[in-house]
This record gives structure tokens, C-alpha cells and sequence, in this order.
DNA sequence: GGCATGAAAAATGTCACCAAGATCGTCCGA
DNA sequence: TCGGACGATCTTGGTGACATTTTTCATGCC
């Protein structure tokens, strides 16, 4: 019994990497905190080098930060960082929407990302924000994929979205209002195959969450 | 005599990272090869954690494959791939050519941006791949790091550049006529302060960039 | 000649050990 | 009592060795 079945299936550095993202949206871990190789080998029950391999892309992606000879900390935006990471997302997100628009025709791309947005826009997904997280990153994943650029999908997931999504959960007021007309902006957009219309509506969310972010008081930042 | 003094500079997973993306440039690596850890482990004279770590993280800028149980191989463009690369960096670089147009006049911006781009036109640079190649990757870099847009510069280096730039290196007539005027054009927007100007230009490059790719034959690209 | 079997190769996963740096508490002296 | 020097301890960085798993390839059988 040398390791468990979920082990097999991806190796152990994935287990460990997706354990930690999991583990962030579930609260298990906060942002700023410390984690120390021991305490995961423990937990995950893998050897150090797995931890340490997950370490590093998570790492690479930006979503812990590593210091010499110190914990891995998971890492927390400050203002500057966000205001950046918004401004690149609105960049970003703009030419997937667009490119999502342009294959709408093409597969079953229609139906993929109708159905995404009709989870989006369940009332009863909406109450719960593990649900509603998931959700969101379907709809986002299904633009993407719809787009069809390799190196676009490759990229995305490099973003730090999850941080965001993360370290302001507890300001709603970020997503509420705003959010629902906005996604379906962009959904209708997508639909009707116009690309630039669609992407102005994802650059106008993207905005719009900018702004909302902007005026958060400074306890929601890091240091 | 556990390690060597340039090993001790910044750990040896970054000589053995610097290593093989030098070996890149410098065509001691090519595109399709297969790198064995074994070997790495000899000629870099580190150990297999560091190496693994190396190419996790040049896996992760997408610079290398690495298949389950087989062996990492230096990645090698499709048609289709480098499509989607250049139609991404056409985005990412006109928004990092704006951000730079938008804050020449901020600490000695302008003058950084002018010595790079002095260097890029020194006729004497230009006929040397290898320092050419120096010259533009400063060049670029000097451009994102105007920007002053954090996640920018995180995300920058993991698009594929080196890539085309290695896989068609044999092409020359890919970048011979046109960049630079190209070049020049960028450079003087970012000069004026014309943010749209600046990102307009960049674009032009970059889609003028692949059209120019788009004419190579097949046997330039990965099967 | 095609296919199955088995050996070798190569990668993954784990553990143990030592080195280097950082943190933190304690102790001593002014 | 305060403050800095010192050292114990914690944590990561790096290496080597060994077992396990998978792939690859050559050999032999039908």
C-alpha cells in the first residue's frame, strides 16, 4: 500500500498541487499563510519532493510565493498587484471573448457555452459560492476552449483569477449587483457571433470589477 | 567541493534553467530533442531534484514537454501553435507597447528605451544572430518593464517567444526586410507618448510577423 | 512475417542525510 | 531595565540512493 488510488491517477505532485488550490477555495487555506513542506508531506501523505514540485508551479504561477530559506507562503495581492492583474485580465479576457465569438458556429461551441451560462444564471447556483465559483470558471473555461488559441488556454490558468476570486470573497458587493447583466452581455454577444461587441462587454466587466475592487478599504490588501 | 561557485549565485535549479535556455540560443539544443534527466544530471553537474525542478519550471513556460514516464523533449512549434502564439502576442504586445507610450516621461524611462532601441539599430548588432537576438529580447523587456504592470512582466516570459525565435532562426527572411522599420515605428510612439499609436504599431509587427511565418513551408513546422 | 513475452532502460516516488539561512529566545553587560 | 550579541532550533536547499512503475525494444515462438 505504498500509495493511495487518487495517487495513481496523476502523480503525486498533482495530487498535493490540486489539494492546495481546492483547499483554497474551500477556506482550508487563507491567503498569507504559511506552508511548511513537513505539514503537507504529512497531510497529503506524499513524499517532500512531490510537495516541492507542487510548490514550484504553484509558484510559477504566481499563487504562493516562495522565500529563500522560509515558507511558501500563499500569496496576497496588494492594491498595485490587483490593479495590475485587472488591468491584464481586461486584456485578456477581451480577446477570449472575442475569439469565442468568432467560433460560435463551429462544433457544438453553442450549446457548450449555453448551457455554462444557464448554470451561471440558476438562481439556486447562485446562493452558494462553491457552486457559483465552479460555475463561473466553467463559463470561463468554455470561452476559452471555444476560442481554440493552445497558447491563450495555456496562459490563462498562469493569471492569478483565483486570487482574486479568493482574497475579496468577503466583499461581495464586488460581484453582486453588476455581475449578472454583465455575463450576460457577454454571453449574448458570444451568441450572436459578433466578436467585437463581445469583446467590449468582457472589457466592460473586467472594468467594472476593477472599479469595484479600487474602492475596498486597505484591510482587504495585503501589506 | 559539493558545489560549484555558479551554483551557489542563485541555486542550481536556475543554472541548469539558464543553462538550457542559453543552450537554446546558442543551438545546442533544438527543437524535438529529448533531454534525459540522466544527462542533464552529468553535464550540469547539480543533483536530479534540481534538475527536475529546471524542467518543471520551463515545462510550465511551456519551453519543454514533459510526457508521463517518457522523456522531456525541447518543444517544437505546429503550424496551428505558432498561429495561436503570434495571434496572443499581438495582444500582449500592444498592450505592453501602450502601458510603455503611457509612462515614457516617468524616471529615466526614456532614456532606458532609447539605448535599447540604439543598440537594436547599430548595424554591427544586427549581423550577429546572437547579439541581435540580446539586443531585441532588451529591447522588449525594457518595453514591458516601462509598463510597470507587475503581472505583465510575470506573464510575459511565458509565452513562447524563444521558441519562434529559435525554430525559424534558419528562416531569415522572417524578420529581415520589415523589422526594422517596425522596430523604429514602436519605438518612436513610445517616444511621443502615443499610447494607441505605440499599440497599433506593435500589433502591426507582430500580425506582419506571422503573415510572414504563415508563407514558411511546412517542413519549418512540427509534424 | 506477425505477435507475444520478457529484459533493459528511463522516469517517478520516497527516504535519509547534510548544509545554509532565518527565526527566536536567552543571557550578559552597560 | 534596555539592548545587542550569541546560540539553539526550525525550515528550506541540495544531493544521493533505492524501490516502483511504465515504456521501449529485442528476442523467440507460432
Amino acid at each position: 500500500m505504498p500509495k493511495t488510488l487518487a495517487a495513481k491517477s496523476d502523480g503525486s505532485p498533482g495530487v498535493v498541487y490540486r489539494g492546495i488550490v481546492d483547499g483554497l477555495y474551500r477556506g482550508r487555506y487563507v491567503p498569507g499563510q504559511r506552508l511548511v513542506e513537513a505539514d503537507l508531506t504529512r497531510d497529503f501523505e506524499v513524499g517532500r519532493g512531490s510537495v516541492r514540485e507542487a510548490l514550484s508551479r504553484l509558484a510559477a504561477e504566481g499563487l504562493v510565493s516562495m522565500n529563500l530559506h522560509r515558507s511558501a507562503t500563499i500569496r496576497s495581492l496588494s492594491r498595485a498587484e490587483t490593479r495590475d492583474l485587472v488591468a491584464l485580465l481586461e486584456v485578456l479576457n477581451g480577446f477570449a471573448a472575442r475569439l469565442a465569438a468568432e467560433r460560435v458556429e463551429e462544433g457544438n461551441n453553442r450549446k457548450l457555452i449555453t448551457e455554462a451560462y444557464a448554470s451561471l444564471a440558476d438562481v439556486e447556483v447562485q446562493r452558494d459560492f462553491l457552486r457559483f465559483a465552479r460555475a463561473r470558471n466553467t463559463f470561463y473555461r468554455t470561452m476559452v476552449a471555444m476560442g481554440a488559441n493552445h497558447e491563450l488556454a495555456r496562459l490563462m490558468p498562469r493569471t492569478n483569477v483565483d486570487l482574486i476570486r479568493v482574497q475579496f470573497r468577503a466583499y461581495a458587493t464586488v460581484d453582486d449587483d453588476l455581475r449578472m447583466e454583465d455575463y450576460r452581455a457577454i454571453y449574448d454577444a458570444i451568441n450572436e457571433g459578433q466578436g467585437r461587441k463581445a469583446e467590449t462587454a468582457a472589457r466592460n466587466h473586467i472594468r467594472r470589477l476593477g472599479d469595484a475592487i479600487d474602492k475596498l478599504p486597505d484591510g482587504a490588501f495585503a501589506g
